[in-house]
DNA sequence: ACCTGAACACCGTTCAAGT
DNA sequence: ACCTGAACACCGTTCAAGT
């Protein structure tokens, strides 16, 4: 993984062109940001260590790309294409739910990219056609088309939620070595005044079971889909 | 709102304490910060810009709040405590659907929050008794404890993706000139290849109503809940 | 055309020192 | 006990200049 370096080559000096030859390229600074990411995660990647790490400066990669979201955009369009496709069933239902799933999944490799994402509710162009298979099975489902949009959006809120509250959440536990504060509330819980939460407390942590999103995923289909 | 400086006031000195009286406390730190979110948005909340408009210094205001995040989590508190009291009906399933919309719409207030949130899943404090409802709630509608606390967290996944992304969005509307990326890419979208989203593309974004954290949460809880 | 250095306008936080 | 000034270790981005 740290070592394919096929894609972080310099592009290929192209024969008798005019002005100076390109040290840097797109494919080689996403390619870079992909390893910095993969090895160091998200609050590790600024302009300048990128940079560093391709022997540049940070002012080099704004001749290749407009500013620190484009990149990050542009690393998801790669990882998006990058990853294994998978044919969906032809039954609507079932289509909707994987379709739903891939998106999740696709994701969740680089859940960084929710907070750059979420100022617009669409995907990436090369997993538009995930939101495009969503929205569909929900009309073969019998939506009209406003309200698979509508399907589609609170799949896309519950997933984007889901992911940006793993990542923070796991992010806190790698650099803080104290326990999250909700440890520490859940175990002071006046049992009088939240009996629920109280006797729940000590199983509370563990129940951030990995199939938590794929059967709420489940649970919402079956809300918002017509009878 | 700018005026309520009832709250804002250096703690009264009190009488005959050992060491220099204090010219700040939390409290007028909490206000001054509520206000500057209120006016100015969290991009321009810094310690330092704090501190400025308290006539102090940053580093003053770490003798009364531990870093930035317990500030935040302080204002939250603040806000949840003032925020009016709803009575929650009688029957499960209204009740927790009332208590969901709770959740949201003292969230909605503070959306910046969600970030800091995110780490947990649990709310401030002084608004635990509102996931002590949900899960009550769902409970009393036949769930096991263990399926209460997950309709709970989904309900919490999908109002912290929806609070995420249309904060989100519309701070990149207030300072960006230019139309969000979902526009363009949705007027050149390939009719071909995406005939739902193409056909769906000028109605997009007036879909995004203010009821649909509504009407999301009642199909949610539909698909959840036990029948 | 492509890249550099210096600079702008910031951050959160720590630390030693003052009153 | 409470506050200050200076400093540390950074940010993203702009701009004029170089080759």
């Amino acid at each position: 993984m740290g070592t394919d370096a096929g894609t972080a080559q310099p592009a290929p000096p192209q024969s008798g062109r005019l002005g100076r030859p390109p040290r840097l390229s797109k494919d080689a600074i996403v390619a870079a940001a992909r390893r910095l990411l993969e090895q160091e995660g998200v609050d590790k990647l600024s302009m300048r260590r990128l940079a560093k790490v391709l022997d540049s400066t940070a002012m080099a990669l704004y001749h290749h790309v407009r500013d620190k979201d484009e990149l990050l955009l542009l690393v998801l369009e790669d990882h998006a294409r990058r990853f294994p496709h998978r044919e969906l069933s032809e039954e609507p239902r079932a289509r909707l739910l994987e379709a739903a799933q891939l998106l999740h999944d696709i994701l969740a490799d680089c859940p960084w990219i929710v907070r750059v994402l979420a100022a617009d509710d669409l995907m990436a162009v090369s997993a538009l056609w995930i939101v495009e298979s969503i929205v569909d099975a929900a009309v073969a489902c019998g939506c009209t088309p406003e309200d698979a949009v509508h399907v589609y959006r609170v799949i896309w809120y519950y997933t984007a939620g889901e992911l940006l509250i793993r990542d923070t959440a796991d992010r806190r536990r790698a650099e803080r070595e104290e326990p999250p504060v909700r440890d520490t509330v859940m175990a002071g819980l006046d049992a009088e005044q939240f009996p629920r939460l109280a006797s729940l407390a000590s199983a509370w942590p563990d129940l951030t079971a990995r199939d938590t999103h794929r059967r709420g995923l489940e649970g919402i289909v079956n809300g918002l889909l017509p009878a």
